[in-house]
DNA sequence: AATAATTCCAAAAACGTTTTTGGAACTTAC
DNA sequence: GTAAGTTCCAAAAACGTTTTTGGAATTATT
């Protein structure tokens, strides 16, 4: 069996209640005594029992992240905002519980919530985004949506500023004397997809160019997602001389599908990407595209929750990292 | 507060036991009450507290999966790995908790094991390695190394065939007429290094060819990887005509590396990566890789150990699952 | 020198389950 | 018609902590 906190006490000829308010700091306790307690808690390598701790605290120093199930489509994606998370983490001295979604999130959810199994939730799946939300909203939870900003003024959330970044990217190709710019987007992910089309829209017709249906199209998730897409593109009477990507996997992909055919980028056609990946540094050219500081965004994010866990009263937190343009060898002037 | 055994029972006017009986499917318990009680736990949405069920059972129902702090460097990698194990867990009822290794590694798994914060461990950190194995097997924590296989008979392992997979690469671009064949490592995994230098060494030994070292270099950790590493060997005297990268994403920067110095990738320089991961699909060519089942190596993992859960008595279960060469664009014949 | 304050610690309660034990009520067996 | 099973359930113990309460011993205050 695993040493417990009475094994310390009786070697002590102490009370448990002693050794326990000797490990945790408390003030009713003789220098000397708290001082052989520390030695024989690190003689005997105790550690209090997670389980026995979180019941008598109501606190599990324990808190989820919740992420698609269609995780591995988005590796570099993910791993850099998990970093973030776990840097914050590291901080506070909690730790990390990955759930990957289910068919039925609020049940999945409700289980979390009423088992108390966590502190709080970091909300990074965006299938039933509004559900999960509301749902949450009714208990007690703390939770903090990450990535997407969340209209309803009562939650908190990290997010970047996808109007912005979007208008950014658009200016930049604008200014570069681009008029025909499509839009590779990812339908499936509406609420990033509305707020950047907005801008598109919005750069457009600041610009005084029509707005052209065929422009705009979607990746469907999946390998090589934007290939097809792409692909469809460069079908049209009329290329697009530009174009901006949901991200920089499907910029990766068109820029395969162009170079496939032949139609040279940056010189007859420029590429966007988002997000700023790693891999957006390995392509030839290399990817213009919109940073999103994703190791921050996780990081902000669990540090925000972290505050609620610990005063759930507190006004939300409701937080957009500036996006920023980086601009790479994938761009040029027309 | 939560709802607990103690509303649903009195709420019944049953006993705590006899309710607890019923929800955890007991014979002891009418079936007429059994039916009551289900219904009340769903009308109240009950779920029993994680933490007084740890407590009692001394079973947490978590397994905890070590990670590098790097792990942002390998998210492709990463991420299809845990998928699988989340497939695995999701069928058995566990949840995953994710630890980023710290300066300590001995000590961070000391407090998990000793504080019961899971039933299980999935190693797939690599820094050091051998210590925490050596420390796990002096705890009676069930635990599995994830991705490297391990000498001592008494460690579970699930990995993948490295030296039938090195075996295979080599054996592609021999038979395609290759001599001058370059390997760009990663001493920083030594273990994994070792095991295809090995094969590397053998292969061109049994081919009747030289071992040139020159052509064996390492690439270092970091955005990029690869691609200064490329370039030295591009800077050879006598170049080689193929070079076989220690994972994919040195083999994209490779390829950048090919590009920007004009060097035609597969005419005048063959590239073969290793991991099949998702990217290697996207470059120009696609790449020739070899491909390691990584989710099913996370599923296996995660099924591995909760065998081994159930019943750590079990004789060690040690998997390599094959590798498989997967040739594509990025290779040719000299 | 008596009283008040302070310092240190032990005892006990509490957290919310599961599991063990035991016993009442009802059936079956002879 | 008693003995022996069965069926169902309640009571209590146990899991390993933290926190509250209270009291003895020591020190400070008047």
């Amino acid at each position: 069996m695993a040493v417990t906190i009475l094994d310390i006490a009786k070697h002590l000829d102490l009370s448990v209640s002693t050794v326990s308010r000797a490990l945790n700091g408390y003030g009713d306790v003789a220098k000397e005594t708290r001082k052989r307690v520390e030695e024989a808690a690190k003689e005997f390598d105790y550690h209090p029992s997670d389980a026995a701790r979180s019941l008598r605290q109501k606190r599990t120093n324990r808190v989820g992240l919740l992420i698609p199930s269609t995780i591995h489509y988005m590796g570099e994606f993910f791993s850099e905002l998990i970093r973030g998370v776990t840097l914050a983490l590291a901080e506070s001295g909690s730790n990390l519980m990955l759930y990957t979604t289910t068919t039925d999130e609020v049940a999945q959810l409700t289980r979390i919530c009423r088992a108390r199994e966590v502190d709080g939730i970091i909300l990074f799946s965006a299938d039933k985004l509004d559900e999960a939300i509301s749902f949450l909203k009714t208990e007690s939870l703390p939770f903090v949506v990450l990535g997407h900003s969340i209209n309803d003024p009562a939650v908190s959330f990290v997010a970047s500023d996808n109007r912005g970044g979007m208008m950014a990217a658009m200016q930049h190709l604008l200014s570069s004397g681009h008029s025909r710019i499509a839009y590779l987007a990812r339908y499936d992910q509406p609420r990033l997809h509305s707020q950047r089309l907005l801008s598109y829209q919005q750069a457009l017709t600041e610009a005084g160019l029509e707005i052209d249906g065929d422009l705009v199209t979607s990746a469907s998730i999946g390998t090589r997602t934007g290939y097809r897409a792409m692909n469809s593109l460069l079908d049209l009477p009329v290329l697009p001389t530009a174009v901006i990507a949901f991200n920089d996997q499907i910029a990766i992909n068109a820029l395969q599908a162009a170079s496939e055919r032949h139609v040279s980028v940056p010189d007859d056609l420029s590429i966007v990407g988002y997000n700023d990946i790693r891999s957006s540094l390995s392509t030839v050219p290399q990817l213009t595209t919109v940073r999103q500081p994703l190791s921050e965004m996780g990081k902000k994010a669990a540090e925000v929750l972290l505050s609620r866990v610990h005063d759930n009263d507190i006004p939300p937190i409701r937080t957009n990292l500036p996006a920023e343009l980086i601009i790479r060898g994938s761009t040029s002037h027309v």
